[in-house]
DNA sequence: CTGTTAGCGCGTTCAG
DNA sequence: CTGAACGCGCTAACAG
């Protein structure tokens, strides 16, 4: 058994051919007769041939790869945009490398030089929540790689590609939805302003309480990272100084379901005092279904969405250049309880 | 602004020094002046270089990067270990490409292919449930290519590494559990039998049994590929056939959650007249945590152990050869809902 | 349709 | 300590 791989250069040899022929062979070139296809191929097979992407890859000068940067892998809403994004890349014929800025500005930092190390041909990234300014990602702007951002963007970045969601109107909807149930007393779990996303929730929420002749009250409005942890405190806070709270905006599922938590130990029955909307990643527990109503995003189909835009992008940026668009992904309000309620 | 990126040609003609110069002083290389390094560096980042891993790769016929195959990425318990496995590869230097088979044979095949062609350095896998032979694998055991298998693996590899949790162990605690809570009639929801991990939990069932002298009835082991749709029809198919079912032992979480949803519709109550145990992967939901207890079993850190395993074999296959090794790693029995009893 | 030539950008000899 | 030269495996360009 040879250690090294054999080369098109040996099948060349063993064929009485030049590897240059091999080489169009084996990627199936119309300048090929069938014929010599066939025997390469079959050469192939019988020394076990296996392609050497790597040398392919420094010759045309791509890497065939898409560099993905999340901020946690194992948050729901990240595996499942990743599962997306896997689907589009795989069928697209790219590699994906997948990496976690863990929500740290520095190792985002880091991981970028890294990809760039790599020749990504393109990246699909949603920042951390340390991430306010987009200086380590001026370099694809610069060589012309495509570049997209999906759910997280940055703000200095108008003219970049993006796949959002509409969190302004999400908010909105999710708040005008708690007044209608009677709420007028509606506090606010936001996170980092930095963060446009945070920015457009909280004013949805300003605008469906000034839509609905409610006074803005800026006490209602606890900003945090929206840990569970945090949203446990803040209900804490809330309701141990002013007790006629009577609705909760959360800007994610898990500060929501901490306030559940919290709420739940005090012994609420949170369906009847309590009205509870949250942007939900996470499969939210039965356990709170009654109480939370979420404002679903699908990750899967945003990262795959936003995968495709990428890949369009790569592949016309040869030929017609690349074309930066924001693609808007619809939200949908999920009211949990409601069959429980009917059954 | 040009579009090629800088080479170590362009710096070291700027800096009228041979390239050579320039990528030891690039790599840190002990035959060089430390002033030289100085100076490298410095032009270096004047120019804007960013090295080319591709072309670094190839000279080095490495590819600095693992390869990393699961059934399907937005499952929680491969989400996490992908988690750790991240965590340990980009500390150790590594990059990581993640490939879902979606519990297809063929689709493995093709991800395994497509590996070899990257040259990556090493492969960390999960078999889907169709894999029942590792004729595809082979590759890497004939060219010494370090692999490890974890949680799921092929039984007809015995010799090669492996991070599994004691799935015969596991199963005869959880067993031991129910009969402790005074089951007597338990069922199994089994997985496909060509599956290593499925076949030991079956025997880790059966073994319970046998030690507290209940004897062992096949009709009571329902065979599935253990979605939640499939542990919700066996629950109804137990529950209608015979109605002294006391216990179910579930091979996987998804399936157990499928039974408990059966028994809620029923208007069972589970804690009182039906005790359920199952490998959990998902973060269980509360309302199903007083009846469920689980095996538990860390996904992030098998992920850990089994790339810092497979990074130890990549390191040493040059020097003293791969040492392949099966590590098992703890799982820990949570009885849920007993702080609830005692609260 | 096929062969020849010349690199892609880097790392590694071997000299000096 | 540094320079010159070669080659990793493949493919683009140009011949023929």
């Amino acid at each position: 058994m040879k250690k090294g791989n054999p080369t098109i250069h040996e099948i060349a040899r063993a064929l009485n051919i030049n590897s240059s022929t091999v080489s169009r062979a084996l990627n199936d070139s119309s300048r090929v007769t069938q014929k010599t296809k066939e025997k390469v191929l079959a050469k192939a097979k019988e020394l076990g041939y296996q392609r050497n992407l790597l040398a392919s890859n420094l010759r045309r000068s791509r890497s065939n790869t898409i560099g993905v940067v999340v901020p946690r892998i194992s948050r729901h809403f990240f595996s499942s945009t990743i599962a997306g994004i896997e689907e589009a890349a795989f069928s697209a014929g790219f590699n994906v490398i997948i990496c976690q800025s863990l929500e740290a500005l520095d190792r985002e930092q880091r991981i970028v030089k890294n990809l760039i190390a790599n020749r990504v041909d393109g990246i699909l990234i949603s920042v951390s929540m340390e991430t306010t300014n987009s200086k380590h990602l001026e370099y694809f702007r610069d060589n012309g790689i495509p570049l997209v951002f999906f759910d997280r963007h940055c703000a200095d970045m108008p003219d970049a590609s993006k796949v959002l969601i509409d969190d302004r109107q999400a908010a909105y909807d999710a708040v005008t939805h708690l007044i209608g149930k009677g709420c007028r007393k509606i506090a606010h779990f936001s996170g980092p302003q930095e963060l446009r996303i945070y920015k457009n929730r909280l004013k949805g929420y300003k605008e469906a309480l000034r839509d609905n002749q409610i006074t803005y009250n800026p006490k209602l409005v606890l900003t945090s990272k929206l840990m569970e942890a945090d949203g446990y405190a803040s209900a804490q806070k809330l309701l141990e100084s002013s007790k006629d709270v009577d609705g909760i905006f959360a800007a994610n599922d898990v500060s929501a379901i901490g306030a559940i938590k919290y709420l739940k130990k005090q012994g609420k029955q949170i369906p009847e005092d309590m009205a509870i909307v949250g942007f939900s990643n996470e499969p939210i527990s039965e356990a709170i279904e009654p109480s939370l109503t979420t404002i679903d995003q699908s990750g899967f189909e945003i990262g795959k969405i936003a995968c495709d835009l990428l890949v369009d992008n790569i592949r016309s940026r040869e030929s017609t250049g690349i074309h930066n668009k924001t693609i808007f992904i619809d939200t949908t309000l999920i009211e949990r309880g409601s069959t429980q309620k009917n059954g």
